[in-house]
DNA sequence: ACATGTATGACTGTTGACAGTCAAGCAAAG
DNA sequence: CTTTGCTTGACTGTCAACAGTCATACATGT
């Protein structure tokens, strides 16, 4: 028997299978862990006890720590022991102002774009996910940080992107830790939506004072629901 | 024979050794061969050659390596390879543009301080490193980064700075692979003398422009010498 | 010639173990 | 009762070695 041999096309649709080392798949699951607030802020992170629980080695668990190290979310203590980053009050506001700027240069980059038309498209459909499940906490914070951070990524900015990815973490942390009272899921969707707006119709100006609006609203928020769950 | 009791304040002149971790000793070692052009762009880097050659162990160095992975300053292959990352002439205008959106929040912050008096001589201080030594290019580098980087810390900003952190590695990675050449240095302490002046009379919108002006300059020479030193 | 095995070398991924250091607790000396 | 010294336990810093994978080059068969 004799099957037919593989053309081109058929090889290329193949494509390869995506290599997950180790110290990738940690670093993802740790990720989560601390951003989804299953791992608490100001948590002490021992290594041997980490890495067993795991299942890797100290030094493949290290070298994923120092990635968040680096990241903002771990810190590390004169001793050199880490632990999950506690985000002040004070710090909720660096972190929005910071994306605010970063946010504010997508969008003004977007509108000097030649081609706007085809941004916009790919924002609505993030739009999109933020109207879907709007029950759930976590999937809401999810398409939230996805529509801007696709914002970013639709700038053509790369190190843009990568600028913001830096503060989104501890933006999703410093929102987690407030907790799903903070009521950010309520009307995301239209809370979202004119900034799509502002964008199609290329007003730079009309865009960069909502954003700086949608931001210090956003910062406010959690500061609130951080003193209300400090004070009870 | 017998010495005097120490007293309080001897004990506490006396501070606290600093502590260097091998790690952070080869990380801030690789950090200037890379931004020195020591390690051009390009290379790649053998973790056991590597580590023979700075004496630790390549356990202690894949630490280090991950934190300016995570930088941006390596790049990993699909085998897992790295090598120092080679900025293009697109990249180096990303790298500005986020520079200078940074550098005006933290020029906005700066002026909703309500006392500006006390950052102003700390920012003449550094234009003062930066009118010495003007003929050494890496000093006027130096001081010139160093310029603005004081400029994002006096923002009281912590998570500005360290943003900003994040995009200096490449924009000085990208200076210096431009080469010497770049002039960068000529006039330096003029063309940062504005800043200075715009933020002591509390000029938002002036010192917004000017930083978007110094920002597109800067990045302009870069790509200009940058070409030339490919066609050559 | 061309395609297919097959050894070889170099490199990264990963691990377990050793060494040094600090904190806590306890005992002895003043 | 305070201080000093010692022991123990836990933790991080560091290392050398094993295992797996990929590229290269050579050899083999058609």
């Amino acid at each position: 028997m004799s099957m037919a041999p593989p053309n081109k096309s058929t090889l290329r649709s193949l494509g390869s299978i995506e290599l997950q080392t180790r110290r990738e798949l940690i670093l993802a699951r740790l990720r989560d862990a601390i951003s989804s607030g299953e791992l608490a802020p100001g948590t002490h992170l021992a290594e041997v006890e980490l890495s067993e629980s795991l299942g890797v080695s100290r030094g493949t668990l290290r070298e994923a720590l120092r990635h968040l190290q680096q990241d903002g979310l771990l810190t590390a203590d004169a001793r050199g022991r880490l632990s999950v980053r506690v985000v002040s009050e004070q710090e909720v506001d660096e972190i929005f102002a910071v994306r605010c700027a970063l946010e504010s240069l997508a969008f003004r980059q977007i509108c000097d774009l030649p081609d706007r038309s085809v941004v916009i498209p790919e924002l609505q459909a993030a739009l999109g996910h933020l109207k879907e499940n709007e029950g759930d906490f976590v999937a809401q914070l999810d398409a939230d940080l996805a529509f801007h951070r696709r914002l970013c990524e639709l700038s053509g900015n790369g190190t843009l992107a990568h600028s913001w990815q830096g503060v989104s973490g501890l933006a999703r942390a410093a929102i987690t830790a407030a907790g799903p009272q903070t009521a950010l899921h309520n009307m995301a969707y239209q809370r979202h939506l004119p900034i799509v707006s502002l964008l199609a119709a290329g007003d730079i100006e009309g865009g960069e004072a909502f954003l700086a609006q949608h931001m210090s609203d956003a910062a406010e928020r959690i500061v609130a629901q951080m003193q209300r769950a400090r004070s009870a």
